[in-house]
DNA sequence: TTATATGCATAAGAAAATTATGTATATTTG
DNA sequence: CAAATATACATAATTTTCTTATGCATATAA
């Protein structure tokens, strides 16, 4: 994923976010989409990537829709309406987090 | 440590930083001082946190001193050169975590 | 005197990632 | 044309990091 530990756990809010922006993605879309927003920085790994979403699935905050294309199977997931409200809850923790991050390392600004 | 699971990965970086910020601390005192710059939003356990010690000491970030007080035990942690730096490392980590998070997040502003 | 606070530690288990494979088709390159 | 790369999914074994539970010990507050 990263050199870097601090994505472990950034995942979900990751791929709930992207979706809430696209409709619609396939895996390998959102692994290339990633790659392309973050420079290379941020490499989403297929063992990472594909039973995250298909937890997600399970959880039923994500939709399957199977298509061929080409010839070559995708899977396009979608957000689902509690996927739609938990994308909501993941956001206000990511900025919860930073704010406690910045609170807990420039103590002088709190 | 939090309801939140964006904070895996982010322990090393929070004893590390503290450090660098006061000297030397003790586990129970970093818990304590953790839970008041974040006003009780992060509480880190003693199942991550001294584990998370013992191996960075093992790393040759941190150098232990064993001091009695009022007859209780205490472990006195402070950072060693390389651990100096590694917080250096750390935390351009964690600024490039938050700006790669921003940009993925909120691509309208990249 | 009993609960809470201080202070350390470890073990069992869960969660989330890495790394390594596996299958299959399409396209590019030498 | 053959071989490498890209596209597209999946899972298993292992590792890392955390939670939860437990244990020991002393001091203080209720």
């Amino acid at each position: 994923m990263s050199n870097s530990k601090l994505y472990r756990g950034s995942l979900n809010t990751i791929i709930l976010k992207l979706l809430s922006q696209h409709d619609k993605m396939y895996g390998y879309e959102i692994t290339q989409k990633v790659k392309a927003l973050t420079k290379g920085e941020l490499n989403i790994t297929e063992g990472a990537l594909y039973p995250a979403l298909h937890k997600l699935e399970a959880e039923g905050l994500l939709d399957v829709e199977v298509v061929k294309v080409d010839n070559r199977m995708r899977k396009y997931y979608k957000l689902t309406q509690s996927g739609t409200k938990e994308t909501v809850n993941k956001m206000e923790a990511l900025a919860d987090y930073i704010n406690t991050m910045q609170a807990l390392l420039n103590p002088k600004l709190a």
